[in-house]
Formats: structure tokens, C-alpha cells, sequence
DNA sequence: TAGATTGTTAATCGATTAACAATC
DNA sequence: TAGATTGTTAATCGATTAACAATC
């Protein structure tokens, strides 16, 4: 079998399909087509069980009904246990600046059965508080309250100065999967699962589309000139 | 010209080679190669060639040296000046939550020339108070607060189930582009531009990847059974 | 049965990567 | 000049979408 037969695409439309579900089984909605789903997780009908036929080499079992539909509670069932939404995860969070304190707090993530066991930072005010229901370590102390906790995921909200090391240093005491805030792209052996939110990025790349809207016929004419204007800034 | 001509995922790569750049020319080091940007943003050289390939029609004017590079000091300028990253940009948030308030403070956004000009809320204890250095307004006031500050971004980080209306006056109301941080997919009106950031779908990701490389062998083995041993839970 | 909707295969689309002539 | 590296075209790859037989 492949490494990972199932593309990050799809285990991300999961969760939304999943999402979705409970909010039709609170409900009371007993099916569901393909195009409400994919209406609700704004995609096609086709990615829908497509998507699904992902999963079908891990045979769970039940899906659709052909001319029905899916059933709510049943499908919903399937997807969470294939997701391993069932169990809590614990995870750790790196860095305890403006953006980890806000993490640390962050609701989502409690709905989601994801516990948060432990904080890290190298102020030393910091450490030795309890924040959130955590307590805030030393980075020296990751691989011994790693060890303690069985922490498997990692928030990392460091400078990205830092990121790098930290990263290594979570690698190193076992850390599986690693949320990344830090603008900076991480190098780690394989086996150590990244996914990069970069905030700024996002705020940059839309700042440029709004720009680019209101001034298409503008830019255009502007864009004209074949000399270059450049002063060394 | 088609609407959009350079791709999302390149603009997005364009924000982190702008990154690099800074790095490098505050070490003054005067030249850099395609394989050297392609390293630090992650990518293949080629990939960063052709990003730049994009621009070309915007006839911005100098790009690269065969055999030499690209001088840094006139990369960045092009880039910059390509994303418009030079006047302060506003944005407004909505929703001041645990989430809100920590972006509202994330010094990430001012290092890059946006300026948090107001804030929205719901709660009539936070409405009249100011918060990092904004005023709290209710949301009723949108329309005017965004006729008097112009700002053109919002960053949309309520409740889900409040999410889409907020966001349809938003749209009403004269913004151009909304960061969406509500596990929800907004439907709006072409011209409105959305970027969704799902912290909680990012987690889900992670947790099922590090679950799965823990469990390689062990779920082929679980796989197995034919039977669907499902119990209505 | 007729209408609806699944699951899957094939077609399309777009993004990434390789290759290489141009050129400093 | 020889070596290096760009800019661009062509090849590859993977994800999305369309189409449709199977089937409830």
C-alpha cells in the first residue's frame, strides 16, 4: 500500500463533511445526497464521492444507497471513525506570546476533543504559571513532559527565529505532527507530519486581490510604460 | 486579460520570496539564485522561475541575469511593488472572542502595513470600549464605521453560526476581501475575495496523519474484517 | 416501474517539474 | 571562453469534474 492513499485534500473535506453531519443530526435529518454536501462544504457533487471512494480500500463498511442517499448517523459514523475523531488527543503548544496565548484559549479545539497538556516558552516569567489549564514549561523540559504527557501534536507559535530549533527539538522527543504559525518553512525528517498557517501570508494575499479588483483598468494602464522607473530604494 | 492571471498559490509564494529577500538584504548580500529562493520558501527552483514567469505580462521591468541571479535589492522592489505591500492597508475584525482578541493583538499583521482600524462585537459589554488601540462598535454600525475608515479588508472571526450574514453585510457595506476564520463556507458575491483559515480542520488533519503513521500496520490489520460491526451510537 | 442518486471510470483542468536554448 | 543560471516550452503529475452504468 501507498504511503498515504487518501490526498490531504480529502481528509481536510472530511472534516467538513463530518461538521456538517452533526449539524444535521441535531437536526433530526436522516439522509443526505452528495449535493447538499457538497453545497454545505462548497464543492462539487462528484469530489463528494469521490472523496469518499477514498476510503473505501479501509473497508468501513456502509456508505451511500444508490437513488437514496447517505444516512446521516451512519455515514457520520463511518467518516469519525475513520478520522480517529473518537479518542482525545493531547497536544502541546510552543511559544507563549500574543498568538499562543489565543490558541491556548481557542475554543475549536476543545469542541474537538484535542486537550491541551502542556505550554512552553524561554521567558522566564512565563514559566512555572498556569495558564489555560496548563502548565508553562522551559523548552529545556520538552522531552521529559513530552515523555510524562504522551503529547503527539504540537502547536508551534515561536518567533520564527526560533522555529527551526524547536521544531528539531519536537521532532527529536517524539512530537508526530506539528502546527506551524511560524512564517518560516520547517526542514524535518520525515515522519514528522507540518502543516504551515501563515497569517500574514493570508492577509497579504487578500490585500492583493482587493487592490487588484478596484484597480484592474487602472493597473492595466498603468502597467504600460516599458521603462523601467526603479530609484534604488 | 482573464480575470486573474497569476495564480493564488503563486502570490502566496511571491509573499514568502518578498520574506527571504528582507532577510538577505539586511545581510547585505547582493545576488540570489532561483535554487536558493526555491530552498527557502520549500519549493522547486524551477517553480520560483515560473512564478516570476507570471509577472512578466505586467511588465514590471527587470527580473533575473542568466548565469548571475537575481540582485536582491531590485527582486524585492519588483515584488513589492507587485503586491502593493508599500501603503498601510485597514482592516476591521469582527468578532472580538478569544480568537478575535488575539489577532487583533498578533503583531504579524502591523509588521506588514495593516492597521486594525476598528473592531466589531455583539456583546454590549466589549461595544464603546477600546482594544488594542480600536474601538469596540456593534455590528450594527458597520456601514458607517466603513464609510468613515475606508478599510477594505475584515477579518471575520465570529461564531459560525453568525458567520454568512455578517459576512453578506460586510460585502454590502464596501469590503473587498474577508479572512474567514468561522469553520463555515461563505457564499458571496463575486468580487468579494474569501480566504477560510479552519484551526480546527488544520488539527483534524494533523491528528489523523500522526494517528496513521503511528498505526500503519495495525489498521491494515483492523481493516480487514469484511463485516460492518457498526452499532447505532 | 420511473426517478433519483450512488460509485467509478474517463476526460479535463491546472499546477508542478523537467529540460534546454538563450545569454551573461 | 567555459560555467552558471535564467526564462520558457514541453512533459508530468495529481486533483477536479463530467459522464454514465448500476441499483435502490
Amino acid at each position: 500500500m501507498a504511503a498515504s492513499v487518501v490526498p490531504d485534500e480529502t481528509v481536510g473535506r472530511l472534516v467538513t463533511y463530518v461538521d456538517y453531519l452533526e449539524r444535521l443530526l441535531d437536526q433530526e435529518v436522516a439522509t443526505v445526497s452528495s449535493r447538499e454536501l457538497a453545497a454545505a462544504a462548497g464543492v462539487n457533487a462528484a469530489q463528494v464521492r469521490k472523496d469518499f471512494s477514498y476510503l473505501v480500500p479501509y473497508r468501513l463498511g456502509y456508505f451511500g444507497t444508490p437513488g437514496v442517499g447517505y444516512e446521516v448517523r451512519r455515514l457520520l459514523y463511518q467518516l469519525t471513525r475513520f478520522l480517529g475523531v473518537t479518542h482525545e488527543r493531547r497536544v502541546v503548544l510552543v511559544g507563549y506570546g500574543s498568538l499562543g496565548a489565543a490558541l491556548a484559549r481557542y475554543r475549536g479545539f476543545a469542541a474537538r476533543n484535542f486537550n491541551m497538556v502542556a505550554v512552553f516558552d524561554v521567558d522566564p516569567a512565563k514559566i512555572g504559571k498556569k495558564v489555560d489549564g496548563a502548565l508553562v514549561h522551559g523548552i529545556d523540559r520538552l522531552g521529559e513532559v513530552l515523555a510524562q504527557t504522551g503529547a503527539e501534536i504540537a502547536i508551534l507559535a515561536t518567533p520564527a527565529s526560533s522555529a527551526q530549533s524547536v521544531a528539531e527539538k519536537l521532532a527529536q522527543a517524539g512530537i508526530r505532527a506539528i502546527l506551524n504559525f511560524a512564517p518560516v518553512v520547517l526542514s524535518l525528517p520525515r515522519g514528522v507530519t507540518v502543516r504551515q498557517v501563515d497569517l500574514s501570508r493570508e492577509m497579504q494575499l487578500l490585500a492583493f486581490r482587493a487592490m487588484q479588483d478596484g484597480e484592474s483598468a487602472r493597473a492595466h494602464h498603468d502597467s504600460l510604460p516599458e521603462e523601467e522607473r526603479q530609484r534604488e530604494p
